[in-house]
Formats: C-alpha cells, sequence, structure tokens
DNA sequence: ATCAAGTAACTGACTCGTCAGTTACTCTAG
DNA sequence: CTAGAGTAACTGACGAGTCAGTTACTTGAT
C-alpha cells in the first residue's frame, strides 16, 4: 500500500508486482479454477488486456504466484532454521515460522493449502511440498549422523525409520495449522505448543532408538 | 464384475449404481474440475444424455458420490472401532481401516484426499473430514471420562488438550497413508506401525497428563 | 406361440453460457 | 508528438445441460 487509490499508471515492473499480488489473493481466496483473470484484473482495478500484457497466461501467472510463494516460504524456514543451533531449537523454529507465516500471509498459506495436492504439472508446489518434506528429514538425519554413539548399523536403522516419520510430523504439523486457523478462539501459542511438544515426542523416541511394545495385534 | 461387456440394457438401479462407480474412479483420478460428464459417461459406455437421466447435474452428481464414500467409510470406521474394547486396540483399528481402504479402494482415497480441504457448500466431505475428527476426540475423551483417578477439573483441561490434538493425529494418519501409497517400495506394516506408535505416544503423553518442559524459547 | 401396443433404456446432435485469450483503439507522461 | 500504459469490445473453444428421436424389452389379447 505504497501509493493510493489515485495512481493510475505505473511503471511496469511494479505493475507486475502488485498484479502478482493481488492474483495470490485470488487464487488463494477462490482457487485455481474458480478464479478467473477477471477477477484479478477487476481486484486490481486493470483491464483483463493489461494483465495479459505482464503474463502471457493464467498457467503461466499461476506458476508465477507459486514461484513466489514457495521462495518466499522457503526463504523464512531455512532463515529460521539455520539460526537455530540444536536441532530441537530448529524444529521448533519451524513450527513457529509456519504459524507466524499463516497468520501475516493469510492468502498465501490458502493458496498454499489449497493446491498442494493438486498440481504435478507445473512443479512449483509439488517442489513446495518436497521442499518441506525434505527439510524435516534433513534436520532429523542431520542429528543422528552427528550422534556420536551411534553405530552405522542403528544409524541406518535410524534413516529408515526417519523417513516414515517425517509425513507423519508433515501431516501433524500443516493439520494443526489449519485447525488453528479455522478456530480463533483457541489461543495460537496453546496451539503452537502442543505441536511441538507432539512432534517433539515423535523425535524424541526416535532419538532414544526404542521400540515399543505394540500394544495390539 | 457380475456380467460381461455384453451386457447393454441394464435396470435403473443397477445402472445408477454402475454410474456412481465410474464417477467416484474418473473424480477420484482427475478431481471435480478436470472431470467432465463426458468423460464419466465414455468411462461407462454410456452417452452423456443417459447420465444425466440418472443424475440431474455434475453438482448432484458429485454431492451423490460424497455421501456414498462417506458412508462406507464411515461404516467401516465404526464398526472396526466398536468391535474392539480398550482405546489402544481402538486407535489401531482406526489405523488398519484407513491402510487398507487406501489399498482396496484406491479411487475413493483419492477421491477424498483430492476434495478432501475443497468442498464447503456440499457439505458431504466437510462432513467426513469432522466425523472423523470427532471419532478421534471420542476416542480419547471417551477414554478420559471412564478414568475414576481424574478430579472433573483435570478432567476439563484434558479435554481441552484432546481438542488440540485430535487434528495433529488426523493430519499426520493422513499423511501417513498418502505417503506410504506413492512409496511402494515401503512395507505396509512399517508405515502403520510407525503411525500407530506415533499417535500412540501422543495418547499416552495426554493420558500421563504431565506436560514436558518446552526445550526451546 | 405371436404380434401389436406400451414403456423404459438409451443416443446423436443440438443450445447456450462462460471464460481464456486477442484486437484495435484511446489517453497521458515525459 | 510519441511510446507505452491502458481499455472496451470482440472471438473462439469448451463444456454443462436439453431434446427429438431410436432401440430393446415387457405385456397381454388373440
Amino acid at each position: 500500500m505504497t501509493d493510493t487509490a489515485g495512481r493510475r499508471r505505473m511503471p511496469h515492473a511494479r505493475r507486475r508486482e502488485q498484479l502478482r499480488g493481488v492474483a495470490l489473493g485470488e487464487f488463494g481466496r477462490r482457487g485455481y479454477h474458480d478464479t478467473q483473470m477477471e477477477h484479478v484484473a477487476a481486484a486490481a482495478q486493470v483491464s483483463k488486456a493489461l494483465l495479459y500484457q505482464h503474463f502471457p497466461s493464467k498457467d503461466e501467472l499461476f506458476a508465477d504466484v507459486s514461484a513466489a510463494v514457495v521462495a518466499e516460504l522457503t526463504e523464512r524456514l531455512s532463515a529460521a532454521v539455520l539460526a537455530e543451533q540444536d536441532s530441537a531449537a530448529r524444529i521448533a523454529a519451524m513450527i513457529r515460522v509456519l504459524f507466524d507465516y499463516a497468520t501475516d500471509e493469510p492468502d498465501a498459506w490458502s493458496f498454499i493449502v489449497r493446491h498442494l495436492d493438486k498440481f504435478q504439472g507445473g512443479g512449483e508446489l509439488r517442489g513446495l511440498r518436497d521442499r518441506l518434506g525434505a527439510s524435516f528429514a534433513g534436520l532429523l538425519l542431520v542429528r543422528r549422523r552427528s550422534d556420536p554413539t551411534l553405530s552405522p548399523a542403528a544409524l541406518a536403522v535410524n534413516e529408515r525409520r526417519a523417513r516414515l516419520l517425517v509425513p507423519l510430523m508433515y501431516g501433524a504439523i500443516l493439520s494443526s495449522v489449519s485447525w488453528w486457523l479455522e478456530h480463533p478462539d483457541t489461543a495460537r501459542d496453546e496451539a503452537e505448543a502442543m505441536a511441538l511438544e507432539f512432534i517433539w515426542l515423535g523425535l524424541d523416541r526416535l532419538r532414544s532408538g526404542e521400540r515399543m511394545e505394540h500394544h495390539v495385534r
């Protein structure tokens, strides 16, 4: 909101940026299929034709927005993670970043969860899912590898288990954030703490290497 | 597959059933928006017009399929859960049912995960999400309530925590199943055991009522 | 048994609205 | 006075939904 509504003609780059932002909002709120190019143009108070001068097609517009979202979130995640030393702090940081992101970029968050399981063609969003998973896996495995008390064999077993853990944690966190967004009466700290605790338990169990006996079956 | 390909004209009810099944497959594989009524008709080797004699609109067809899927899965879940006594066995049963369902009804599973976060209008799928969540919550709370060693106040605290746990478990399990489906090289037992273990840890922690000190922040 | 009358299953070819993308023009800042 | 920011009005394709008719099956009177 640098300039007020009075502003009409903009330089190319600024307009493009604005359009990307508006498109993010529309895609995030309505979803890809229910968003028309006219919606985006109207929301930007601009004609559809101008929109087409900046983005050659709806798909490319979507891909562009995707790329920006992925870049932004990846940046935030890696910055937060790299700022911490031990992996407990790193996991906590990731969770915090995700809650923050969902809070102050609701359109972007909505964009992500709406299209995460959908696009494989564009590759950008599939990339996000994989990057998130890879980040988790990386954290888990770094922790294991740097532990000198483990034999290589035990380490291999744990890498295997870690890979199975990643989707559990990943799904738990995303679901937790989404749930919290839909329940504004719940305190954020509480939801965040619960997620951290839950994840940490799984991680801790992995670390101790012990295996609970199966209670059933 | 009661009758072979030679069969052409079918009685109304059987045809309707067949069309529902075919539509489930198409919606599951392509998703709502990328599925055209002609696709469904073609897959059923039938004209589009006939399809419209059974279902008045695309939306109603989708709603009908949704209802069937919800009914089926809900039925399986409650049957499995009610067959077990203690809540450990019940959770294990739920997880097993979900893995089973994803295995032998891949189209239905795909249908669910594709549209779970999407439709609020029809209500059927949102209903599924809520029902799953409610089932989990029910299991958690029943366990707590039946524990005579708890004061009402402690119980209330735990109900609160249980509600926060539900989305974590829910997301973890769905994500775990989806991940396993995409990694056929992984043994199912392993994935299932890991999910059970992970969930159980969270539940166990809730049961013990103790609160881990926060490692970070 | 048999065939005409009746009905339910089924189809090909249409309409009509919608929406991505284009064209031919106007306006204004520098 | 001109380049490029901007638009209104258009086109073409696609896809949901319809309709006028055809084909297969059932029934009951002879």
